[in-house]
Order: structure tokens, then sequence, then C-alpha cells
DNA sequence: CTTCCAATGTACAGCGCTAGAAACTTTCCT
DNA sequence: AGGAAAGTTTCTAGCGCTGTACATTGGAAG
């Protein structure tokens, strides 16, 4: 059966377009027995508007795509529930572009990829840097989400990572805690996230008069819980003593916690651990993890609201909103 | 700025659209050196196609909708990105469709919401059952994914779930288990997954000669970790006794192995534990996870597969294809 | 020196819908 | 009753691109 077509229902019911047209968008001065008449005609043909004209007719496309490293990584995939529900309730449908952290499906999402298809995209870089990004915006709405690039026109979401990394070190120190270790820096990070968390962990150890110890700033290969484990069991191993870890994401605070198990250290009693984004891995652990919680809500609220007054129109400077954080307290890492 | 539009490239370049479009497409007979003068007046204009428009005159949309309950399960977090990845792979990119496994927005699926703005639908019903599928489907390519229904028209890609929990069932009995418990069925689950699992569960048993205790067979009030907690501690309170945990997917397994380590239990000495989906949550528990690991990989080929044949035409009767699964041995359930 | 054909380029009619202007009706007021 | 205002419906020009039908050209073949 060949689609039904705007024009087909406006035959059967011996009426324009524009008045099926009508109709169809509840536009108010359409008289009562027209407008049944018409509806009648939609529900015995079974017509359903194409979205893909009216975007051309109209320019607006209803969509926004999401750009992220990985769909399956645990923060990600509880961001995108976030965004999906936002943009439900916005009335936007959400395209998944996964770059895997990929430089060259990075620069396509900003590049031709876009064109024409979505009204704006909320993108979380992870190899692009500001300069790179600049160049490439072109024209279609941006959101940054995260804090490897800021451009100055780009609007851009983020946590304060310096002071959040320092509440979650004054949370250990407060429990006694004086040798704790960070988990973890990695060689090729630029994205600006883990330098910040391991200032304000610096910062939270100057300010209690804790002297600063290279040997306790662990090194990982890549961003997993397996890698978490060998930085630990290595640090262990090399005979690092330490009381605490601050991890820079859940899945390294896994890999802490396997380690330590391993090793037959008790947490917390040996040695507390604190994670970060608060994912539901946090839950799922024994001991189940203290976690820094970013305010994915917030994220994706403020993220939205830039993003449509970018397609409301706005050309000004970029905004930058910082969110709230909070430590969720678990187990792993109680208070004192 | 405007935005550049095929027909100012074309006067730029002194040629007509067509030209232009054949140059964008790489059409082959196009001489060389108009190509370049086009190509060079693209360059200068930063001409980008318009994607919806393109859409609009060749009707297809290089879409495809992923409809699943919750993006950040971790089984539907992981299969979205096979499907992310498989999408990009064949050209085509994925919206998400996020139901919550709400009855409406499972029927808005299939209803007017895809309309001409996907190529096709992968689906993943919860609450929808045959029938309801079967009268909704509107001539949008579809498959099926999941046990909820598998209507006679419609495409469809399962694993053998009764011969899995078949599998997985004589797996614990090998190493000696006898009083092996189920978690769990849930009283509003209609998806017949748990039906399945349950039916390979008892016929392992029963081919072992143990005896069905209907005490084993747990009931849960919702598909998460803490029902699963509950549901176990509570079992152990009633005095049930049980040596193997077979559970419906690995957050139960998770509930289970914190529910087991609360009561003092030792897995897998005292109870050995099955999870199902082997997610990466199966390798963060400690002890890791023996889980059924239905192959994610295969399931995403084949719904492209089945889905690409639709969209080529294809207007057959459904086809039901079933694919791989294994047991993946770790630490819960060790081999004997 | 025609004839034919392949290679190359152009013209233009849609794809299905929207939205503003124009046309026609009805209602209301004086 | 006359006319303006308000309400209702039609007409139609695009939105930007594609694909078909057709025009043109330069050789190769007969």
């Amino acid at each position: 059966m060949a689609r039904v077509r705007l024009i087909d229902v406006a035959e059967l019911a011996g009426v324009s377009m524009k008045t099926v047209s009508n109709v169809v968008h509840d536009y108010p001065h359409v008289a009562p027995a027209l407008r049944s008449r018409v509806q009648s005609a939609i529900d015995q043909l079974g017509y359903r508007p194409n979205l893909t004209a009216r975007r051309l007719a109209t320019g607006r496309t209803g969509m926004v795509a999401l750009a992220i490293p990985e769909i399956d990584h645990p923060y990600f995939s509880e961001l995108s529930r976030h965004i999906a529900e936002e943009a439900t309730r916005r009335g936007y449908r959400v395209l998944i572009e996964q770059t895997l952290s990929d430089p060259t499906a990075e620069r396509a999402v900003l590049g031709d990829r876009e064109a024409g298809l979505v009204d704006g995209v909320i993108f979380h870089p992870v190899q692009m840097e500001t300069l790179d990004i600049a160049k490439l915006d072109a024209g279609t709405p941006l959101v940054l989400l995260g804090e490897a690039a800021m451009p100055v026109m780009t609007d851009h979401v983020m946590i304060d990572n310096v002071q959040a990394a320092l509440d979650a070190t004054r949370h250990l120190l407060s429990s006694g805690r004086r040798r704790i270790a960070f988990l973890a820096v990695t060689a090729d990070d630029i994205t600006g996230s883990t330098s910040q968390r391991l200032l304000g962990y610096q910062q939270g150890l100057l300010e209690a008069g804790v002297r600063l110890d290279p040997a306790l700033v662990l090194e990982a290969t890549e961003f997993t819980a397996e890698a978490g484990v060998r930085a630990v069991t290595e640090a262990i191993v090399r005979g690092v003593e330490f009381d605490g870890v601050m991890c820079r994401d859940d899945r390294f605070a896994i890999g802490a916690l396997k380690a330590l198990q391993a090793a037959a250290r008790s947490v917390p009693a040996d040695v507390a651990v604190v994670g970060w984004d608060n994912t539901a891995l946090a839950s799922y652990t024994s001991p189940t993890l203290t976690s820094v919680s970013p305010d994915k809500a917030a994220i994706v609220v403020a993220a939205f609201d830039l993003l449509e007054e970018r397609i409301a129109g706005y050309r000004g400077v970029g905004r930058h909103v910082v969110v709230g954080h909070s430590l969720v307290v678990r187990e792993s890492a109680p208070g004192h």
C-alpha cells in the first residue's frame, strides 16, 4: 500500500490540503463539523504526516544529536537516559552519535554529518581541543559537556571538578586518612578532567598540611577497571603505603576494590575508597562505594536550556554553566 | 549567514544543479576539469548537502530507530553500543526511543511516531503482546528483539532461552549442586523470557532426577538488584536451603551475591551463583560472576540483516532467527 | 561523409508538507 | 439594511534535493 498523503485525505474529505493541515495541527478556527469530517477521513485512511516533508517545509527537525564517546560506559548511559527523558519532555528526539573517542568521528560530529539533520548537538568531546572545535563549528547550535574544550563562542556545561575533588579529599582526610593515593593519571589523557581532579586532590592535601608524595599518584594505561586493578596492585607490590584512594571514576574504584581485596586489605578499615560519577555501579559493589556525584539531571537541563536558546536564535558568546555536585557517602569511605 | 544551497554552488560554478549533485555523489561521468571547478566552488562556499531535503527526494532516511525499555540498563546499553557500531558500518544513524516499559510509549513506537522518519525500527518490546504489535505495525520495516512477542508477519531475533537456562542449570548440577534456587519470577512479567528461563531450569533439574521444589522459585517485586537482595534474604530468613542460584539477569545475581555475603554464606563454596546477560557487571563483582552470555554481536547483525531485507522490499512472513549463546564461567560458579 | 553511440551536461517535475495571502462567509453593530 | 470585523477555507509558492528525460558534443564505425 502506498503511503497516504495529505492530499489524499483532502480529496476524500472534499477540502483543501491546508484545512486538513489545520486539523492535524489543532488550528483553532476550523468549524466543528468540518473538523470531524476531516478527522474521520484521516482515521479512515490511517493518515500519518510525513515528518521529513514537514521538516523540509518548516526548517525544524525536532531532533538533537547526542555525541558521546561510549554509550555503554555507565556514566554516559546514565547521562543518555536523562537526555532521552528531557528530550521527550521538550519535544525532541535523540540521535546517538558514538565517537569512541576517535578524533575523526568527533570532527565529523561537528562537520558535515549533522547538516540539516538536527536542530542542535550536545557533545561531550574527548579528543578535540578548544581550537579544533572553534574552527569546525558550522553554525548548528552546540552545547559542550565536560572539561576537554571550551571555545569562547560555544556554550558549555560542567561541574566544578576542582571543588568536587577537594570535597572528596577533605572527606577522606576528615576520617583520619593521611596517605591518600590518586587513581589514576593516564598518558594520553588530554581531557583536562583528570588534571582538575588531581588539582583538587592536591589542594585538599596541602590545606591539611599533608605533604604531596608523587608515589601516591598512580598511573594507569587506560580507563578501565582492569587497568585500575593493575595500577593499585603494582603500587602495593612496590611497597607504597596508603590508607585512602581517591579515584577519578567509578570503574577505577571498582578496580581498586578488587586489588585491595586480592591483597587482603580491608575496605574501609585499612583503606578508604572514593569513586567518581556515582553510577549505578557504586551501589552494586561490596562494600558499596562512596562517590562524587555530578548532578546529571541538572547537567542535562542546563544543556537543553542553552541549546534551546541557541535554536531560538541566540548568537552571543558562549555561556559556561557550572552545575552542582555532591558526595554520596557509602560504605567504602564512611563519615568519621 | 544563510545556508549554502546546491543552486548557489551551481551558479558560482556556472553549471546546473544536477552537475553539482553529480560531483557531490561521485557520479563517474563528469569531466575532470568541470569536476574540479565545481569542487572548488563547493569548498569556497562551504557547501553541505541538506540531508532532510535529500531524504524527501529519495525517500530513504538513512536512520533506524532503536526502541528499548531503558538505555541505562547494562544489557541494553551494551546492546546499543553494538547497534551503534553496526549502524555506522552499514551507513545508518540511530535514533533512540526509550520506552521505559510504558505501554503507551511502546505503542507510539509503532504508531505515528516513526512515520517517514526512519527506514526501519529495531524494537525490544516488554509490555506489548503479539497481537498488539500485529495490529499496529504500520508498514515500516520492523525487527523484534526478545521473547515478548512474535507476530507471524514480523521478523524476530532471539536466543534459545530454554536451552541457555538448561545449560546453566546443568553447569550448576555438574558441580554437585542439588538445591538450586531460581531468582526470580515477578508478578507483572509478561515478557515470556522469565518463563522460558524457568522452563529450562526445571527441565535441567528433572533430567538430573532432582525434585522440583516450589520454595526454590523465588519471587521479586521488580527487576532490580535491590529486589534481588530482598528476595534472597527472605528465602534465607524463611529457612529455605539452597546451594545454587540461577538468576534471570546479572542485576539479580548482584543482589544474590550481596544477600549471601550479608548472611555470611560463601560464594561459591556454600552457594554457586549464575547470572544472565554477561554484562560488564559480571566481571566487576567479587567473586566475578558466571553468566549466560547471549551473543549480542550476532543479535545485532541478524537484526540488521533482516531489517535491510525488509527495507529492500521483502514482504513475506516473519523470519525467526535464533542466535547463539554461551556460558561464561567465572568465580561465582566455577567448573567442577 | 554520413550514422550512431557513448559521454557529458541541462531542464524540470516532483518528494509531502507548511504558511501566508487571498477569497469567501457569517456575525455583529449601528 | 449596510458595512466592518471576525471567522473560515482555499490557493499556491516554496523548502533543497534527486532522478528522469532530453539536448549536445566528439569521435569511432560503416
